[in-house]
DNA sequence: ACAACCTGCTTGACATGTCAAACAGACTAG
DNA sequence: CTAGTCTGTTTGACATGTCAAGCAGGTTGT
């Protein structure tokens, strides 16, 4: 037998939903329009820019943004191409591949920054009170509490990769 | 001179960007095994299935889940190929056309249905009391708000569309 | 040392989304 | 009426994401 949404239930679940269609929106018009990214650049050039000489492993720059390595691969050919990026043969490990910022992808990912934060400013954050961000990260944090538990991030570190049904993968 | 986000901002901030990503994936997961269906289909067979005589105008349709009237049409073909939806011609306008739910994809939006609260619940809703809801409520409430004021919904009915640089479209 | 097996990455085929152009059916002003 | 314009939808080219090979470089057991 189902439990369906009570309406206070629903109410929160179709705010989210529409919260997160709209405003995630609005964000990446602005990134656009600003800075002339998109949010899968500005992840990319963001975390490389906080890395230790602008550059990571392909494989952990993936993972640090929950991406597919594939997806990842392709889109650095991308930013490739533009100039943001360069792509360099790893020391230790001759399979490997670096990701670099390239001085342009630094400059771009500084300028939009500053943007991106007014942004986020302007439509999420300056919106709310103290209160209002407290209970968004106990809510956050709750929900990412139970969804690592379900499906641990790094199977390698985490243990055994449990299964919708409670079994372990071979 | 930017206004960098303090500790606890960040903390709400990434806690809404992990949320959003991580729970979406998860919620995506189980629709596609439980029920075969992508977010995409979802959204359009439920909104089907609660319109009168389970048909929507293509336009009203795509308005009503802020998607592109061009990412409907073809969306639609593809639901149509696998036998969820159909094309009606409109009755009243003559360029219009109608999207239809057929018997397989109302079948189809009931079984998902009941399958998709549960997942809902088990990854979300239930992981929170009624302050939580309620304050994610509040949340949603106030930036939706913010929101239809920088971009109306509906530029037809909400008066002319605001540009970014205040000026209005031609 | 070397065969068999991992691992990290790339690639290609395909699914899905976006944008602008093309259309055909309604309106509107003379 | 009819030319011009607007509107609702479709379409095609292209951007981006996913999945399953493919491949070269490591690692391991004997």
């Amino acid at each position: 037998m189902t439990r369906w949404l009570t309406d206070d239930e629903m109410r929160a679940w179709l705010g989210y939903r529409r919260l997160r269609t709209l405003l995630d929106l609005q964000i990446t018009r602005d990134l656009a329009a600003d800075s002339g990214l998109s949010d899968a650049d500005y992840d990319v050039l963001s975390t490389l820019g906080d890395a230790p000489a602008h550059r990571m492993r392909l494989g952990e720059l993936a993972a640090s943004i929950r991406w597919s390595v594939s997806r990842l691969s392709h889109h650095v050919s991308r930013m490739h191409q533009r100039g943001l990026v360069t792509r360099d043969d790893c020391e230790t490990d001759g399979r490997g591949a670096t990701v670099v910022l390239t001085d342009a992808g630094w400059a771009t990912i500084q300028a939009a920054a500053t943007r991106h934060v007014a942004s986020v400013r302007r439509h999420f954050i300056d919106l709310l009170d103290p209160a209002d961000l407290a209970a968004l990260t106990t809510i956050a944090g709750k929900v990412l509490t139970h969804l690592d538990e379900v499906t641990p991030p790094d199977p390698r570190r985490g243990g055994a990769r449990t299964q919708r049904d409670g079994t372990t993968a071979p």
